[in-house]
Parts: structure tokens; sequence; C-alpha cells
DNA sequence: GTGAAAGCGCTAACAC
DNA sequence: GTGTTAGCGCTTTCAC
């Protein structure tokens, strides 16, 4: 690096050989070379300490096995979770993968992009937080293969969705069954599909048990952006637990956009005296392991996360091999994991 | 990337024009290029939906502003937030990071690295999980650029240390303090520089105050390695506290080796109506966010991850440039964070 | 201001 | 079995 290292020229010099032959050993090509001069090129390159040099060979052989992933957040433990899955099958299938944090931020989240399209990257698996979707488009448009999860996107193009609808829809009837009539929606502005999703499910489920909806128990902070912060939904929780005890009329049951959030919620209500669910009951969602490490442990709805990156890999990986699977979409379906801070009305 | 994308070669031929101008226009060299020429080539660019490719680049200019950061297990939020500051430096610096999850496997380490190398990155920010280095050391020496954070490394190079025997001292004395003198160490094996001085804290602290070593006091799961599992380390935490609970004589006290493990005991101690702290006192290590979402919430060691993270990318970039600072050591210091699950005896 | 051409490190025809 | 050489996409002298 700092010393500028040795080519396959100076091998093949030191070798007393031509590159060609130090390429065929040294890039095991399985290319015949007699043993006598192999250990000669072998020993050279060892003395030279050489490296290959990626950059080199990618360029002459196109063959790179790089995927790029783009997350909003690694900070919460779902998208690790997810970063796991495509990890495993990357290796299994010989690729290497770019993790990118576009910190929620959609100008990173760009430029992450485009970079990873120069880099020559074979293909992205991204969760765009972008309202427009236009870099991708665009990007898709020339030719760049994705597959799109968690939020959805506003084009066709290879998708691994969750049916977040159904979702909201069964955290909010587990509520009402419950008993529960007075049901608020938390979390941040619906502007990511997801959320849309889960507030849609939210309404669907007032709707069918006949319940009305109530403005005020829709609390959606605007804070988000402000906050550079690994916990900031957390924080959000807090803060909108604070807002919900201003309310005159107090609901009895809250569903909260993501388990962090229902976590912060919780710790919110803690501060005014509230206790879970004995007071209230809370329902988060994503089901990330913190959640059943809380005191009350979180009802909450299963994202199937691991499964997830691992599909999104397989489908990404496989599309760059066929082209006729263009254009799949894998739904995933929500399961409501009830814990303990869900409780009778 | 499916159709094979336009080179430059194809835009010069578009604008009619050459490849040197080309070149100049699209790098934004601040090459002087007459007005037309350069809207004509912009154009074409355009038109062709032209990508920059930066292999081809990078192996032209040797400009390349990778760096690479390996850790072991980007599930332990921890290393998430390490990797917020890194990746926050060196964005401002103009940076970019590739971030690889070696999961506490020294192989997979070890290929990680190589690969960097041969990716040409200007350096890496490890944490090393190897126990002899053997890669590392071979690999600095033909001059790679690191700087090891988190677990120190057996030879002389950039290192970001945190003072863990002082932390698991801090943490022990704060114990004694309380009034126990049963105080247990638990986690994993002691393979890891950390851990080796998280234990001689203990020992330390032990010493200092006059109470003997208890040997069944120590326990230290071999699990590790079969689980290949985000929160393996909360997992081995309940196993521990079975552990515990199955001594003839128990402990009042509990020092866990990071976070997650002492959660884990808690949860593990639940199961048997074991009352934290009431019955029996808990201190982790790290102050991971979560550490203060759990009941009770627990006392524990700070380490200033995101602020290790920044130092650890300043140190790298720097070191980057300037050849005089080598072999720095910028050493950290715990605090001890006292919350509820400590009580004095 | 513009273009021809060399060359970064590597691989793969192609010749011998 | 081995070597020569062209060329991947790009930048950068060096002429003009």
């Amino acid at each position: 690096m700092t010393i500028k290292s040795a080519t396959i020229y100076d091998v093949a010099k030191y070798a007393k050989t031509s590159t060609a032959t130090v390429s065929r050993v040294l890039s095991n090509s399985g290319y015949s070379v007699s043993e006598e001069l192999k250990q000669r090129v072998l020993e050279a390159a060892k003395k030279l300490k050489y490296t290959p040099n990626l950059v080199g060979r990618q360029l002459k052989t196109k063959e790179i096995t790089d995927i790029a992933v783009i997350i909003p957040n690694i900070s919460n433990p779902f998208y690790p979770s997810i970063v796991l899955g495509v990890e495993d099958v990357a290796r299994e299938k010989g690729y290497n993968v770019l993790l990118c944090d576009s910190f929620r931020n959609p100008k990173l989240e760009s430029e992450y992009l485009r970079s990873m399209l120069q880099k020559q990257v074979k293909g992205v698996i991204i969760s765009s937080i972008s309202q427009n979707n236009k870099t991708l488009i665009k990007l898709v448009e020339s030719g760049l293969n994705i597959v799109a999860f968690d939020q959805d996107v506003t084009f066709p193009c290879n998708k691994i969705t969750f049916d977040y609808k159904k979702g909201g829809f069964l955290a909010v009837e587990h509520l009402i069954k419950l008993g529960h009539r007075k049901i608020a929606f938390v979390g941040a502005p619906l502007n990511r599909p997801s959320r849309k999703s889960l507030y849609a499910g939210y309404l669907k489920a007032l709707k069918k048990y006949g319940i009305s909806l109530n403005e005020e128990f829709v609390l959606l902070n605007e804070l988000e952006k402000e906050i550079h912060n690994e916990i900031y939904e957390y924080k959000n929780g807090i803060e909108l637990a604070k807002r919900l005890m201003q309310l005159k009329e107090k609901p009895t049951a809250i569903f909260a956009i993501n388990d962090l959030t229902a976590i912060g919620v919780i710790q919110g209500l803690k501060t005014y005296g509230v206790k879970v669910p004995q007071d209230i009951s809370v329902v988060g969602f994503d089901n990330i392991f913190i959640s059943e490490m809380v005191e009350p442990p979180l009802t909450t709805i299963e994202q199937p996360k691991y499964e997830m990156g691992r599909l999104a890999a397989n489908l990404l990986i496989e599309s760059l091999s066929n082209k006729k699977n263009k254009n799949l979409e894998i739904s995933l379906k929500p399961t409501l994991i009830i814990r303990k801070s869900t409780h009778e009305l």
C-alpha cells in the first residue's frame, strides 16, 4: 500500500518468466503450467509479497462479485437482522456485500446508489426512504439490478414486500378483541410506504369493528429529521408518551409504529406512573430481539427479518444470471406475537 | 450493467471529440474546455446514460478513497455505535467505508482482510478476534495501514485502546462498596484481550479489598462458537444464570462481561424467581442503549463508542497522509454508570 | 483548446 | 507449456 506493491510484472521478472504464466498460476485458472515453473512463480510472489490488484483484474474480466445493501439506519436492530440474512446467502454464493447506511437521508441514499453503480456492483438490495424514487428509477432504467425490500417502491422491479397493512390490522384487532376502543396510533410521519400501510391497517381494524377514528389519537412526531442519533425512535416514543398524557381523553391502548418506539412509549409512560399493561396496553411492530428483553416483554408483530434478507439476496443473485425472473414480488406475512404488554380492558 | 454501458469512448464518438476531452469535462478536472464542446460532451453523456467506471479510473489514478472497518458482530449494538462514528468522520473527509462483519470467525476475518487489501483500500479499522494476529501482522508488514480498536493487538500499530482492566475494576469495586463479597464473573472464554483485561480488573478489585477468589464464581460459557445467532450473548447470559443457580453457594452480585450478557443473566435469574437487585446485583459493560431500556435499568461501564469510532477514523485518515504519526496509541477511560441493577447488600 | 497515445495491473487470445 | 500482445475504461503527459 504505502510502498508501491509488486505487480504481476515484477513477479514475472523475478521468476524469469512471462506475466501470462504468472497470471496463470496466481489466479489458479487451472491452466496447465509445469510444476517447476509454478514453484518458481509461487516463490517469487511470496518473496515480493505480491498481492493481486483486484482493480486491474476487474477491469479486465468484468467479473465483479459485489452487491450492495442500502438501509436507513443500522442502529435499529431490525436492519442487522436483515443484513445477516443477506450476508449468509451472499457468502454461500460467492458474493461480497457492501453495506451502506443512508441515515434516513434521501440525498445520501442517492449518492450511495450512484457510487455503488460506479463501483460496478452487480446489484443492490435497498430499503429506500426516498419519497419519489427518482434516482432509483433512473438507475434501474439504465440497467441496475435491484431488489427493493422493507419500503415498497413506485415502479416495477424485484421486491420483497411485507404485508404491513395486515400487520397493522392484526395488532389493532388484537387490542380490540381485548376490549379496547380508545386506541392510539403512534409514530413518525407517514412519509414511508410501510408507515402508510400500517396506518391503513389501523384504520381498517377500527372500521371493521365499528370504532370511529379519533384524530387526537393519531400522534406522529415530526422530530425525526432533527435527530442524528442512534436511538431516535426510542426518544421519539418517550416524547410521544408525554403528548399522549396531555390529552384530556386518554387512550387505553397504543399501537406503535415499531418496537423501538413502543419501548420508548412504555418508558415515557412510566414517568407518569402509568403501568403497562394494567393501565394502558401497548403493541409494537417488528419483533426485534430487544422486545423480549424489556419489561413488560412487548406484544408485537413479527417480521421474518433474517428470512427477508436471505430471500432478497437469493432473488437478486438469481436475477443476475436468469434474466427472465424480472420484477418478481415475494410477499411475506405478519404474525402476532403476544407477550405481556397487552391486557384485557 | 446488463446492457453493456457506455464508456468514455462512446461518448467521445457521439460528441465527435476525443476521449481526452470527454474525460476532462466529465471528471470535472477544472481543465479548460471550450463551453461549446463541453455542452456537447455533457449532452452526449446524458444521451448515452454514461456512468463513469470507477474501476478504470482507479486503476489509472490510484486515487482510492475506501477504508474498511472489520467488526465481529454487527448485531451487538455496541458496534453500530462505533461504525456511526467512523462513517461520520469518513464522510466529512471524503472517504467511503466498507463494513465487514467477521461473525467472530478468525478465518472470515483473515479473508476480509486479504480481500480488502486486494480491493486496494487505503486502510482498515479493525476489532480483531484472531488470537495470534498472524494475517494482520503479515499484511501490516507489507504496508497495510490499520488502526486496531476494541481488541488490542500483539504488535505495534495505531491503536484506540480502552482501559478494560480499570473498567472491570470499577465495576467490581462498585459492588464491593455496596457490601458484596461473593461476586461472580460471568461471560465467555477469555480468548480476547478485552476479556482478559476485564478479568484482570475483577481480580485486582478482589485483591485490593482482601477478597479471595472463589473459582466457582468464574463462569465462562463455551457455547460461543456454536451459535450463529444475533443474540447469542443474551442467550449465553440466560444459560449462565442457570449455572449460577446450580451452585451450592450462590453469589450476591454478578459482573457480566458485557451488557447483552448481563441482560440475559437478569432474564435467566427471573426464571428462578431471583430479583435484581434485591436478591442479586448485576453490573454489565459497554453501556449500549438497550441497557437503559430494560428493567431494572442496568448499572454498567460506559465506553465512549461513538467517539471511539470517530477517533479511529481520524487516526487512520491522518496516518494516511502523515507518515510520521505511526504507531500512535490513544487510550480511553471507563466511567461507571450507576442505574438500578445494583443494590446494597 | 484539443487530440493522440501511453499505460495503470491484469487476463486471454493467439502464436509458437 | 510458455510467451507476446492487445485491450478492459480511464487519465494524463505531450504535441499541436
